[in-house]
DNA sequence: TTGAAAGCGCTAACAT
DNA sequence: ATGTTAGCGCTTTCAA
């Protein structure tokens, strides 16, 4: 048997508009009143029913988050900052794991949906038109995160690829490297490691380099995959490069790991840049030069924005782009 | 505006009742009434109101996880198990991030009580008596995933630290190793660490092996930490181990780092152990020999153990223990 | 098969 | 300062 808000009352011989006057301290309540509900409250351990007060605001105190890994520490970097301030707004998280699955991803905009929940943050690998308006049509304020964000019209908060990409390049040349490759994990269309490569093929055009790009088509673990990739073409005698720029941490120590084990020193014969900057580049030996993405910010942001639209503070739609930038450690030869 | 069940009603030309009917599927009704409340229904895009609809049902699809920290990759998969599981049985994960703080853990503990969740799944590096009581006069079902949960009379789900120890002892003696180093990160008492090395050394114990053991105090980033630990060791002159066991991965790179940083060759000169086999373990080279724990599978053992007591399927109080295992790599001498 | 009405636990006018 | 009452949106008796 639980205990409601008529129980305390009875038994503090009060109505139940005084409990709840003195539950959420609304209205002046006696001083002798007071103490008498407090101490009932206390004696029945009494806590008031969150479906029945949220249901009588009309509010939830509800944002769904959707995400495609939990497992991976971008996406725990990405949590914790919409965790942190949500929780300052008193917004509870509800945890979505979609695992990269549009099908996933599909299924939990619609359970979000039908549980009315305040706000949605989609992450996503590569949001589809659809799921978009699938969001619209449902009314419920939104933000998402994800690379192709920007080819819609939705509010989103992330790095600019395209930009990290260039300045990686620039980096590069300014460091003096003449021979670049670029190694990119391309599973599918319009992922993330495309915009980069874009950005930096861009400030490489023109310039006096030598330059060729490998792609690691294989799904799995992109560590792996890497060190495969390279030890392959380290095996069929190409001409190698000065430096190699990966598009991401996990294929940059692939790709020192197979050069090392090949006897090639890093950085002394050849540098190797990340991007990233996650949990891995200071594990990799030599640590990781590497480009930054503040996930943590991003996370923060993204659900700052999206309870200022939850709040009615009608924002416009807005592409909000935070800082990346390089991390100088040991890869890269001084 | 938002539409409710009276709308749909008004619009379909019947009552409510009817309505809720045929949403629920609970009585027949009528073929041409359901197929004209179903037009209107699409029509609007109706959703019954989730918080309407359980108040009256008194249920509550959520639960509540309190976990250390997201961004740690063993949580993430912990995470993954408890999810999964979740959602099969309609379960809504509620995400609580305490950073291992017992404050926030405990702030958190009351806000899971306040929201009437219903179970808790709490994740501790070191439960507390007094957190426990809380939960259990709040009579939510809940259940444990600690080193020390089993010092307490609570269902809980975890690996025997204990055991593990003394398996990786019993591992590295039957490799013929002499010379043993444990290390190991004490920061408070009754940590996991605690547990592994007292089984380590009672494995130990009476065998003709020389052996230290070495205490990483310092809070932090366990890698550096270890790093730091080993290189100053190193430098102090001490007679070298011919294996190091170290009780976390993070610190198995760290010592690691060291070791090859002053010239020493591993596993060809020193050998080196780990514990966890998380995503370290196949990134640090040489790729680390280590004790794995399945963490998805306790985090989807756990929330199954949680629902099966939500649901009153009145368990025993028990505490259930997943095997852990060996993985060998390449940081240990053949 | 359908509708009217009570009630889930709570808040907030509206009275007093 | 306190109590009475009308909902919030829904499910479910109970009658018809």
């Amino acid at each position: 048997m639980t205990i409601t808000i008529k129980d305390v009352a009875k038994m503090a011989g009060v109505s139940i508009s005084t409990v709840s006057r003195v539950i959420n301290d609304s209205k002046p309540v006696s001083e002798e009143i007071k103490q008498r509900v407090l101490d009932v409250i206390a004696e029945t351990n009494y806590k008031p029913n969150p479906l029945a007060r949220n249901l009588v605001l009309r509010k939830n105190s509800f944002i769904g988050v959707i995400i495609p890994d939990i497992s991976d520490y971008k996406m725990g970097e990405l949590l914790n900052g919409i965790e942190e301030v949500g929780k300052i707004y008193e917004f509870d998280i509800l945890l979505c794991n979609s695992y990269g699955e549009p099908e996933e991803e599909e299924r939990y905009i619609d359970l979000l949906i039908n549980k009315q929940v305040a706000g949605i943050i989609f992450v996503s690998k590569n949001i589809q038109k659809e799921q978009i308006d699938i969001i619209n049509t449902s009314k419920i304020p939104s933000i998402y995160i994800s690379k192709n964000a920007k080819d819609f019209d939705i509010p989103s908060v992330g790095v600019n690829h395209y930009k990290a990409g260039e300045d990686a390049a620039k980096y590069i040349l300014g460091k003096g490297f003449k021979k670049i490759s670029l190694v990119e994990a391309v599973v599918e269309q319009g992922t993330k490691d495309s915009e980069i490569t874009a950005g930096f093929e861009k400030a490489l055009a023109g310039k006096d380099v030598l330059y060729n790009k490998l792609d690691i088509t294989k799904k799995g673990d992109k560590v792996k995959e890497a060190y495969d990739f390279i030890e392959d073409y380290l095996k069929s005698k190409q001409p190698l490069p000065e430096i190699f720029f990966a598009t991401g941490d996990d294929i940059a120590a692939g790709v020192i790991n197979a050069l090392l084990d090949s006897g090639i020193k890093v950085p002394e014969d050849i540098s190797v840049i990340g991007y990233d900057n996650s949990r891995i580049a200071t594990i990799v030996r030599p640590n990781l030069t590497t480009v930054h993405q503040p996930l943590y910010d991003i996370g923060a942001l993204a659900i700052g924005v999206l309870i200022k639209r939850i709040s009615g503070a009608e924002e416009n739609i807005e592409n909000k782009i935070l800082e990346h930038k390089i991390i100088e450690r040991d890869s890269v030869r001084k």
